[in-house]
DNA sequence: TGTGCCGGGAA
DNA sequence: TTCCCGGCACA
């Protein structure tokens, strides 16, 4: 939060602040409604860090001291690295269970995310060692845990992985009981067969690369690379296949303009990070990376559209920000108080002061 | 109807 | 570049 102030994002962000500061030092008081996120402390903020008096003005005061933003960063406190092995224990293990009850997931989307075991191959695997496939057939049966396992091909992020991203309950099409036909998706393979179990073994065997079927090598994988062709079954593919129907070849770049690591600071509302009303934690996640990444040049599954938001996607339509529910300049000071607004904000621009 | 803000124009 | 506003979409 503090951390936007400073760089001052738009040209528009910086300058009320210090007008105000400068002009009214009883502005501080203004401390209004504090709504959630506290617009009083949002406002209260901007003045002390921006006006340059502040820092000079202030010679031993080492005021500076106290209120570097950085140490709110919340960094540290949230994950706990100390135990990760057993921590991937632990995720390994709840991980089992939620495949071995599959639908129950949909319930418990915030779970799926972190441990999602299947994910986290992809973005370490590198290329599938092909000749040293002996390390693999450790006893273990933790297929997910199993992270040595040898062959991912670190395919695009599966279509899941974007309703993961976007906080969406982690529809898992685990489909083996239902009866339809199953597509894979591997690039120019396409096959199609009766049983999911079938179109596991193929995948494993052709595509992944395993010497044999063995089922408890699997991680999940190959639920990433083949789709149900169904009829009205599964819910989750209705929805996919109003937006690429299964065809094999048609190679779907994900081309989404990239956040960068660094993403906050600048045009926030210009990189418009979809405001997604509850953002889960994301902190954990090599999500972004599947996103873009085309990366791997092996054959890729076909991903069926990750990424997307859902957008009502009007061809033509310019797509309108949905606006936020944040309170703004103008709710927060009121029309006759125009001079606190945030210089975009009077500028009938997106306010800058209270991002969504 | 009020609000947020895009798009565009004037200074 | 800064400032302003018409006008639209949304709540």
């Amino acid at each position: 939060m503090e951390a936007e102030r400073p760089s001052a994002p738009g040209p528009g962000c910086g300058r009320p602040p210090l007008r105000a500061a400068g002009r009214d030092p009883a502005a501080a008081p203004v401390s209004v409604p504090a709504p959630p996120q506290g617009p009083a402390v949002e406002f209260a903020l901007p003045q002390e860090p921006e006006p340059r008096a502040a820092d000079l003005g202030a010679p031993g005061a080492g005021a500076a001291g106290p209120p570097t933003p950085s140490a709110h960063i919340p960094v540290p406190g949230h994950r706990a690295p100390p135990g990760k092995a057993r921590l991937d224990e632990v995720m390994a293990a709840a991980a089992l269970t939620s495949l071995s009850t599959s639908p129950l997931l949909l319930g418990a989307p915030a779970v799926a995310f972190s441990t999602e075991p299947s994910l986290e191959p992809w973005r370490e695997a590198p290329v599938r060692p092909p000749g040293s496939g002996g390390s693999s057939g450790d006893g273990g049966w933790g297929p997910t845990s199993d992270q040595s396992s040898p062959s991912t091909p670190s395919p695009p992020l599966p279509p899941e992985a974007a309703h993961f991203l976007f906080g969406e309950p982690a529809l898992r099409k685990r489909k083996s009981s239902l009866q339809g036909l199953f597509q894979c998706l591997w690039k120019r393979c396409g096959k199609v067969l009766s049983s999911a179990s079938g179109m596991q073994r193929h995948i494993r065997l052709v595509h992944l690369g395993r010497r044999q079927a063995e089922p408890e090598q699997s991680d999940g994988e190959e639920d990433f690379y083949y789709t149900e062709l169904d009829v009205g079954v599964d819910s989750l593919t209705d929805g996919l296949s109003g937006l690429t129907p299964g065809s094999p070849t048609a190679s779907v770049p994900p081309a989404f303009p990239r956040l960068e690591p660094l993403e906050p600071p600048a045009l926030p509302s210009l990189l418009r990070p979809p405001a997604l009303p509850p953002p889960p934690v994301l902190s954990s996640l090599p999500a972004p990376q599947g996103c873009l990444a085309p990366v791997h040049p092996e054959p890729q599954p076909i991903p069926v559209r990750a990424c997307a938001p859902a957008l009502p996607a009007k061809p033509g339509a310019n797509p309108r920000k949905p606006r936020g529910d944040a309170k703004k300049c103008r709710k927060v000071y009121g029309m006759d108080h125009r001079d606190l607004w945030c210089t975009a904000c009077r500028w009938k621009k997106a306010c800058q002061r209270f991002l969504d």
